[in-house]
Formats: structure tokens, sequence, C-alpha cells
DNA sequence: GGCGCATACGTGAGAAACTC
DNA sequence: GAGTTTCTCACGTATGCGCC
């Protein structure tokens, strides 16, 4: 039994919890690294021998974890929006440094590093561990999934406040894999079955997650317009301009362009909060113009991103291209629910300050 | 340098539900 | 019926980091 704090360590002891084990302070992600990546116990000396024996030997081991999730950009917990402070470095421990390129944007999750050294160090251990689903669906974990040979036993979710001291609703994993690093062709599950357990810790019934390749998720579907040199307002709501002074985004046009849209992300998660149009580009991460091409593309991405509710079970759950070819009644019926809806916040004025000059914006929605 | 994903998941007001 | 807690709704930031 391993802890990152040796205080944690201390109160176990001084509390006589789990007497029968051996307890040691260790960091998982930061010792016994070696510069290319490799384990070598004798750099800290803190892994018990006994371990080191059983896991040289190849014994049946099962790794029991609840790691800390971290990505790089999570804001501080105790950190008001807007002033908060992000987790910058999460992608520097010396595990994610050296030991994981094989693993794509898996190296920003701290939780995935975890099962990223196991995949190295005992590459047959049975794994159960508690974690957000996102290395289930989520897109940046695409090329994690690929690598990492897993195959899935059972689990539950939970919903997150049924832990202490946790804001937010989303569902928090415990799945048990069998991995086997070592295989030539098991790869990673495309469905995983769980139960699901809500706030009360009552059974309400079971759910599905799906690995997908992510070129036929929705967020893939069209192709966004190149920017020209035509330069455009930045915008963060209808006509009050951008205010962030680092990594500005929507600073240019596109040709044919009639509009800009927030649509971060490919989730439930992101949908609600992230599916907005703008009269000129927006000025953060995830927005594109939209030209009289994609028009009709843009409007039943609008629609499908904002007409399912999200809770907090459907939190990571992906938005897919369609199959079948779309009525005309339907894109119609998506323009025009796009067009009314109060996330359309395409807008004319005049004189809108920005970069110490004035603009016009034109609403063409 | 630009783009895209992602956030142990933001806030406040008012309504609704619950407790005594 | 009054006080308290939970839920719902409508608004919201900007940045770390991998990849092209």
């Amino acid at each position: 039994m391993s802890t990152l704090d040796q205080a944690d360590v201390d109160v176990m002891k001084a509390t006589k919890t789990c007497v029968a084990a051996t307890r040691f302070q260790y960091d998982y992600l930061n010792d016994d690294i070696t510069d290319d990546g490799k384990i070598d116990y004798s750099l800290t000396n803190k892994v018990p021998q006994a371990l080191r024996q059983a896991i040289a030997e190849g014994k049946k081991i099962l790794v029991l974890i609840n790691p800390p999730y971290a990505a790089a950009t999570n804001r501080g917990n105790t950190a008001n929006v807007g002033n908060a402070e992000y987790k910058s470095g999460v992608a520097k421990t010396k595990l994610a440094a050296t030991a994981m390129i094989d693993y794509g944007k898996a190296s920003n999750e701290l939780f995935t590093q975890f099962l990223a050294r196991i995949a190295q160090e005992i590459p047959k251990a049975t794994i159960a561990t508690f974690s957000t689903l996102k290395y289930v669906t989520a897109p940046n974990f695409e090329k994690f999934r690929q690598n990492w040979k897993a195959e899935y036993l059972g689990g539950f979710v939970v919903h997150n406040k049924a832990f202490d001291g946790l804001t937010g609703k989303f569902p928090i994993g415990f799945l048990i894999w069998k991995t086997d690093q070592k295989a030539v062709n098991k790869i990673f599950t495309t469905e995983i079955v769980t139960e699901v357990i809500d706030k009360d810790a009552k059974a309400i019934g079971e759910k599905s997650f799906f690995n997908i390749p992510k070129n036929q998720f929705l967020s893939e579907w069209i192709t966004r317009p190149k920017p020209n040199n035509v330069e455009a307002i930045p915008l963060k709501n209808a006509v009050s301009p951008a205010t962030v002074t680092k990594d500005l985004r929507g600073k240019k046009w596109a040709d044919g362009a009639i509009g800009g849209i927030d649509c971060a992300g490919n989730d439930l998660q992101h949908a609600e909060q992230h599916t907005v149009i703008f009269s000129s580009g927006y000025g953060s991460a995830g927005g594109f113009l939209i030209t009289d091409k994609i028009l009709w593309q843009v409007a039943i991405i609008f629609a499908v991103r904002r007409l399912i509710i999200p809770t907090w079970l459907n939190d990571c759950d992906q938005y897919l291209q369609p199959t079948e070819p779309l009525s005309d009644k339907f894109k119609n019926d998506c323009l025009i629910w796009m067009l009314f809806n109060r996330q359309n916040r395409s807008a004319s004025a005049n004189d809108l300050e920005w970069d110490n000059r004035k603009w016009s914006i034109v609403g063409l929605f």
C-alpha cells in the first residue's frame, strides 16, 4: 500500500489502519524512473523487496488504485472562475516526460499516467481503478486506447457527489481491467457496460460507454474554413469583445464567412455551455467560422448539441456524425430552431472597442 | 504559430422540495 | 407555516499542452 504523502503513511501507522499491509511513501509518477523512461528501483530503494520480487517473478498482481485526476487545464477547486489558477506542469512528471510517447495526449492526465506506468512495470496486472470515463470515450484518448491493451472485466459508475468535497455533476467509474501489455493483437474494447449508482448509493440501472474512432465524431463532420488575412474582432458574447490577453483566437475572418460559432468539445459536458453563434470570430479555443457552404451542417450541429439534455450520467458521451441521408425537412427544422435559440448571439453593432480601434459587426442570422 | 481538446466540472437567482 | 436544502435555469473564463 503506497501513497504520495508520508503524512498519510504516518496516520495509517498511528491509527493502526491496514496493519497487515506494507505501507510506504512513493511518488509513482516521478520515483525510480530513468531519463529514458525505464523503471529502476535502485534509484530510491523505496519499493519493498517482496513486491519487487513478485513483479520480477511475474506473479498474479491486482492493482487497486484511486489515483488523482488532473488534466493540464483544471482550475484549482477553491479558486473563483476567472481568477483561478491552472494546473500547469501536470504533463511534466518524470513519467509523462519520458515514458508516454505512445500515449498521445493522455500524458496530460494524471490518472492515465498511472495506467501507463503500470503497463510498463506490471504488464499483466489486473487493475481496479476509480477515474472519470474519458479514457474510454474521449477523442484525446484515442491513442491511449490503441496502446493500452486491456480487457474489461466489469465495473460501476457513481455520481461524483458521492465523493466528499467535489463539485460539478459527472460520473466516476470504478472499472476492472485485465491488462496484457505484451499481447500482440488484443486491443481496447469497443463497449463497456457498467452498473449505475446514484449519489445516494442506490443502483439505478446500467449504462454503456463506447470507444468509437474519432473520425466518426461530429466534431470532424465538417471541414472547418481556413482563416484568411481579413482582420476580425474576437467576441465572447453578442456585442462583447474578448478580454483575454493570452492565446486569443478569432482574430481573422474567412472567405465567405457569415459568422462564427463556439463549438468546443464533442461531448455533452461542453455542448451545453459551448454552443453559441456570433457575428464575428469566437475569442477562445473551440470556435470556427461559418460560411454559406457549411451553414446547413452548422445548424444541425447546433441543434443536436443543444437539444439533448445534459445529465450527470451522459456527461462524457460523444456526439457522432449522421450515418444516413438527412431530409430537407430535418435540415430546415434545425436551421429555424438555431435561429430562434437563445444561444444565437449574432447581432449588429457599431463602435465596439477592441485593440484600441472601433469595430462594426453585422448580424446575418 | 495555429488549432483543437479538455477542465476530481464555473456562478447566482429563484423555484421546488424537504424538515420540523 | 417558516426555515432550510436541493434543484433548475440562464448566464459564463481562459489556459495547458499535444499535434500539425
